[in-house]
Order: C-alpha cells, then structure tokens, then sequence
DNA sequence: CTGCATCCAGTTCGATACTG
DNA sequence: CAGTATCGAACTGGATGCAG
C-alpha cells in the first residue's frame, strides 16, 4: 500500500519539486559514478580517474568539489611529498547510497531495453 | 544485509557504468519532475507546462521527445481542434517510480541540509 | 600526485516569431 | 492547443601548460 508523499508545504529553496532538488545533488555527468565507487571504498584522485572512464582531471576535480561543498563527500589531504587526498563519503553522503543502489539494479535490468527503443526510433 | 551488484559481465553499450545509464534516463534537467507528475496522472502539454515552473515549451517538448524516444512515457494525439495530446507513463516508465519516489523522500528530508552545505561553504 | 589557469570549440538553451 | 524554426547568448567541456 503506497501512501503518496505529500509536498504542499514542502520549502522550495528554488527549486519547483524536491525531485529536482536531489536530482541536483546527483545529476552531474559524472557524479552518480564517482558515488557508486565511494560506496565502496575511500579512494585516491587517481584511483579515481582510473574507475571512471572518459573523465578529464579537470572534470573529475570540479565534480568532486561540488560534491564536497554539498557535504556528500570528504576531502582528506595528506602533508606529505608526493601529495595524497583521499575522498569519501560523509555519514550524510551515505544517505544517498540506497539511491544509488536503485539506480545501479535498473540499469543493470535495463539498459539492454533502452537502447533497443533508441534504435527503434531512429530507424522511423 | 546487503549483496553487492556484480557488474563485471555487465554490457556497457558505451556506459562505464549502470549508473551512469539510469542517469542517462532520468538526469535530464526536466525529466525528473516531469516523471513525478506523470505518476499519478495522464496529462496534456500544457497542464505540464503548468506543473513545471521554468521550463519552457521548447525544453518541454526536448524532454518529452527523448523519453518517449527511450520508451518511457507514451504520447496521445486526438485528432480534433484544437489537438490534444496526451501523456502518460508506458508499463516500462513505470519501472522508474521506485527510483523517483525515493529521490522525492530524499529531496523532502534533505534540502535544507544542502542549502546549509552550499551556504557555508560559499562563506569560506 | 593533485591539482589550477587559460584558451577555445561545441553544445545547450531562452527568446521570439510563426504554423496547422 | 501544441507545437516548429531560427538566432544569438551562455554554458560546458577538452586540451594544454604550469605549480605546490
């Protein structure tokens, strides 16, 4: 039995619907993977760019400032030569991981069916 | 207890990642709200127009061209004047609501804490 | 190793005008 | 009512070079 959420009252800080909201939290290009990985395991810049194929450095650190500003995840800078910084998620960015979770399992289930349609379509 | 998703045999179809897949769905700047309306009912262009503060008609008519494109959302036309067109969540949009729902739960509980984040960092 | 600064091309998006 | 067409502004993102 699904109790539909009510949002009447809800604060809209700017944004037209809470949707939209979290969707500005995770929607970057490429902040939903650079999550998926944290959930896991604290991890190197490096270490990261290697798990996320196709970022740029410079893509990676403005997503990952973005986040961290959004307190989802920590920076962890290490004194020492050569330099280390470890990113991971805070207790808040944790929150998020269910999301993310639910994501990872519809797009393991569906991104066959996906691009089946796209196809389909293009060829109309 | 939590089974983590193997994703090694997984065919990416230029993804590196399921995530980034559903994102791809989703993460339009529109979508999302636009999915939540259509959850609860069929709605016409302009009743959408009016649902989603912002947009304008041609992001609106963008949008909702990928998702029918992608199979999630079904578009109606009766032939009468002035036309109507109808929207409506397909069986495999559908599929998406769980996903939805939770961002919504989430976007209700936490968009304070972001606008604290956002606002603190910025002061730094 | 982990970034930041700069430049530049490509893309997106809003405003506006027009159509069946 | 429900779009399409066009134009320019704004933003995004890659490549490169430099730095602590």
């Amino acid at each position: 039995m699904e109790t539909r959420i009510d949002i009447s009252n809800w604060d809209s800080h700017g944004y037209s619907c809470p949707v939209e909201a979290t969707l500005d939290i995770i929607g970057g290009k490429w902040k939903s993977v650079i999550l998926y990985h944290l959930t896991y395991q604290e991890l190197r810049f490096n270490e990261l760019k290697r798990l996320v194929p196709g970022v740029t450095q410079r893509m990676l650190t403005l997503q990952l400032r973005e986040l961290e500003k959004d307190g989802i995840i920590h920076r962890e800078v290490y004194k020492q030569v050569p330099p280390k910084v470890e990113y991971s998620l805070t207790d808040f960015g944790r929150t998020l991981t269910p999301i993310i979770q639910l994501m990872l399992k519809w797009g393991v289930e569906n991104t066959d069916k996906i691009v089946q349609h796209r196809e389909q379509a293009e060829a109309e």
